[in-house]
DNA sequence: TTAGGGTTAG
């Protein structure tokens, strides 16, 4: 078939240019090679109209069959890198395998051009098949295929691939090539297999800068920036010098770093060498600024700068979104807009929406889409992914179900979208709805969903989807952790906890300060606080919230004084105290009855940190002055307040009354509480429950009649028992548990041996008007005794039970525990609302204190 | 021929 014809079907060619007579100094270069001035021109070629011309001239002249003429219009044409070129390269490329006879080197010209073409434009499956096609023509790839081939299976993240080329390289023996073996070491890293990279790297007779850039930039980006910045110094020792890509990776890793003096003797160091800043430095040294925060500084550098490239600008607004200053985000683009500057590309624009988002601006974001949508970016994923996003935040969810169902090709992420959505406008059913239909789920779907259920405290849900995600066999990362193990924390199921911490530790999920902080949280509410300090004292690095919750742990156990020893090592490492930190200490005080020392903090809160104590601060006084039977100090305090004080700071006062059988001040306090908050179940419980330890059955009456007026119910007490990794959950006088008939059988049994010890049943703690032996019966089958006898007969011996109750322990059930622990030779641990009491050889942790 | 800047969802 003739050429032209074939060529028909490519884009047409319109009146062959005039060729220009006199040549550049290239240009003769190729002519004098190739007889032919057309192929030299062809590098310069703008569009794909241009190219075609050129080559109708090249076959007029005849050469269109050379390699070295088909391998300059591959190039040409994949340079311009438009579906029409790619198309045209690919045409000539099999028009020339099919013609070929002989194999020469020309033609592996033809194809490394080919390969080289696609890898650039990101085409690497493409560049892949082309190899294939290479080797099955009975061609040896030489040392030049290599390098592009692995930047091919580089960017398709083709690990597979690219270690099918590594042994490829190694037959034919071009493994031992520089530029090979920095592509390999490049490949390894990107592909996260960390150990081959720096053994190619370690196995190299000689490195040049781009063998240490590889390495460096590869550990900048596989999170290890510190040892990217250690080799820096490794290679200049080494006595190679830096070029302007190794300062673009070192500066970028001091951006990963967030270490600003660092960045600072980084640019410092480029001065000295003399290396002149290009775009690439400047970008990366605006974004250094950006993400250690000195927004200043990155501002100064971008106004001084004449010419801003795209890069800049989208380096500047991302970071402005990013850091939540979407109004400087919005500014930027309007600078741009407005100005000579460069024309917003598609990721200008996933900034700007992102920004939109933050900001709530609906206006804006509407406008943001429209241009998107004007300037052809819809065939992009992201743009809708974020636009979704920005319409959830700004609650307008019937928008983003719109663009979600216009989108040509959802990806995952637009689910993932749609659903944190939904969860963000607190509809978790459509949430869950739209999770159980994703065609796929992704760690980011499973992590948001699991959060979901964690911040709406449905915790066993939490832990029962974490076992799906599992089942499925999705690996958890520390997000993922970091909701389970507050999960675990709130359900108080220990053994769950140790799993979650084994886990961590065995499949080396990296732990950042986050997920150690939410590990001493777990460890401090499953009652194991020496489990919580030991990952505490590891450690490396400790900010307020990770204190907090080590105090936090000392306080579940009572420990005052333990959580006073610890604020005073955090003062002194320089660590700042902030508000949540004194809620939790003064909790720890308050548990182990440490008035004086609550006294103090209270008071230094605002002579020595500077902040002013909240009401909730206050309840925690009036919670330590009441426990301490201190009621008049209280009520003092109460009314010396200068906030009026709330329902919190009654039902703190109240709670300290009905302990010490204040029946008068119990009143007042019920008094001032249903002014308040006449709704709240908890109060009315609390002074009913007060009027019935003292058998004052008619204000009982009076009380409940009241809750039933207002449609108040009484929160059933309920006690939970973690049996092998299941949580078994009792309320009081429970029936329904399968084995409740081994269950009452033991129960019964403890209540004989506990009878013949002496135990008298405290019938003061059962808050219903009924006769003697009823109440013995009903104190009987309180939840917490039926968690615990379960514990006693479906455990092993000398095995600890650890219960978690959702109200405060009564004093019956206290006692009952206290001589359990002795006669059976057992250890409990009952979580109460509040705290933990461990108990062992017939006394609790909290000596009868709480 | 190899290495470098900006990209949505938890």
């Amino acid at each position: 078939m003739a050429v032209a014809t074939q060529l028909s079907t490519l884009p047409s060619v319109t009146a062959l240019p005039e060729l220009p007579t006199r040549l550049h100094q290239h240009e003769k270069r190729a002519a004098s090679q190739n007889s032919a001035p057309a192929i030299g021109l062809l590098k310069n070629c703008k569009t794909l109209n241009e190219v075609s011309q050129l080559h109708c001239h090249i076959i007029k002249t005849g050469l269109s069959g050379r390699s070295f003429a088909v391998a300059n219009i591959v190039s040409a044409c994949t340079d311009l890198a438009t579906p029409g070129s790619l198309a045209y390269a690919q045409k000539v490329f099999e028009q020339y395998v099919d013609e070929e006879e002989d194999v020469d080197d020309g033609s592996l010209f033809v194809y490394n051009s080919l390969i080289r073409g696609y890898s650039q434009v990101g085409l690497s499956q493409s560049a892949v098949s082309v190899h294939v096609q290479m080797v099955e023509n009975g061609l040896v790839p030489d040392k030049y295929t290599f390098p592009f081939l692995l930047s091919a299976c580089t960017k398709m993240n083709g690990f597979e691939e690219g270690l099918q080329v590594h042994g490829a390289a190694v037959k034919t023996s071009l493994d031992g090539d520089v530029y090979v073996q920095n592509s390999l070491v490049h490949f390894y890293f990107e592909c996260g297999d960390v150990a081959d990279g720096q053994k190619v790297f370690d196995g190299m007779p000689d490195r040049n800068v781009v063998s240490w850039t590889s390495l460096i930039c590869g550990y900048a980006r596989r999170e290890n920036p510190r040892k990217a910045v250690s080799l820096f110094f490794d290679m200049v020792d080494s006595g190679i010098r830096p070029n302007s890509v190794t300062m673009v990776c070192i500066i970028s890793a001091c951006s990963k770093l967030q270490d600003l003096s660092l960045g600072e003797r980084v640019c410092a160091y480029i001065n000295n060498l003399g290396l002149k800043l290009n775009t690439h430095m400047v970008n990366a040294t605006v974004d250094m600024y950006m993400k250690c925060g000195a927004f200043g500084t990155a501002k100064l550098i971008f106004d001084g700068c004449e010419e801003r490239s795209l890069v800049l600008y989208n380096t500047v607004m991302s970071n402005y979104a990013r850091e939540g200053m979407a109004k400087e985000a919005i500014d930027t683009l309007n600078e741009m807009l407005s100005g000579e500057g460069p024309r917003p590309d598609r990721v200008t624009l996933l900034s700007a929406i992102s920004a939109c988002a933050h900001l709530n601006e609906l206006v804006l974001g509407k406008s943001c889409h429209a241009y998107a949508l004007r300037n052809e970016m819809q065939g992009w994923e992201s743009i809708l992914n974020a636009t979704i996003d920005m319409y959830m935040k700004c609650g307008e969810t019937g928008l983003a179900c719109k663009v979600f169902e216009r989108m040509p090709n959802r990806t995952t992420v637009s689910w993932n979208s749609l659903v944190a959505g939904y969860i963000n406008n607190s509809d978790l059913e459509s949430a869950q709805k739209i999770f159980q239909e994703m065609p796929e789920r992704d760690l980011f779907s499973w992590n948001t969903m699991i959060g979901a259920l964690v911040q709406v405290s449905s915790f066993e849900e939490a832990i029962e989807l974490f076992r799906t995600m599992q089942r499925e066999g999705i690996k958890p990362d520390r997000v993922t952790l970091v909701s389970v193990a507050s999960a675990c924390g709130y359900l108080g199921a220990l053994g769950l906890a140790k799993w979650v911490h084994r886990y961590m530790i065995e499949n080396q999920i990296h732990c950042d300060i986050k997920l150690s902080t939410a590990m001493v949280d777990m460890f401090g509410r499953c009652g194991d606080p020496q489990s919580a300090m030991l990952v505490f004292n590891n450690m490396k690095e400790r900010d307020v919230s990770a204190w907090t919750a080590a105090i936090g742990a000392m306080a579940m156990e009572g420990n005052g004084r333990r959580a006073m020893e610890l604020f005073r090592e955090m003062i002194a490492e320089g660590v700042k105290p902030d508000e949540v930190l004194f809620v939790g200490l003064l909790t720890a005080l308050s548990h182990g009855g440490m008035v004086e020392e609550g006294w103090s903090i209270f008071k230094s809160m605002e002579e020595t940190y500077g902040i002013s104590p909240s009401i909730v601060h206050c309840g925690c006084m009036v919670d330590l002055l009441g426990r301490a039977g201190m009621l008049e100090q209280a009520l003092d305090f109460i009314k010396g307040m200068q906030s009026e004080p709330n329902d919190v700071i009654w039902a703190a006062l109240l709670s300290a009354c009905r302990k010490h059988n204040n029946l008068e001040m119990a009143s007042y306090a019920a008094e001032r509480l249903d002014k308040l908050n006449p709704y709240k179940s908890g109060i009315s419980v609390l002074l009913s429950n007060i009027y019935a330890s003292e058998g004052k059955w008619s204000d009982v009456a009076k009380v409940r009649l009241q809750m039933k007026e207002k449609g108040i119910q009484k929160r059933p007490g309920s006690s939970s028992v973690e049996i092998s990794g299941r949580i078994h959950e009792f309320t009081s006088g429970d029936e329904f548990h399968p084995e409740m008939r081994h269950i009452t059988g033991m129960l019964d049994e403890i209540n004989c041996r506990l009878r013949d010890a002496g135990h008298e049943p405290d019938l003061k703690a059962v808050l219903l008007d009924v006769d003697e032996e009823n109440k013995e019966l009903l104190l009987s089958r309180h939840s917490e005794k039926l968690a615990i006898a379960y514990g006693l007969i479906s455990t092993g011996h000398k095995m600890p039970i650890r219960v978690v109750k959702n109200l405060r322990i009564c004093s019956d059930c206290h006692a009952f525990a206290k001589l359990v622990t002795a006669i059976y030779d057992r250890e409990i641990i009952i979580r109460d609302n509040s705290r933990f009491h461990f108990f062992s050889q017939g006394l609790c942790s909290c000596g009868d204190y709480w």
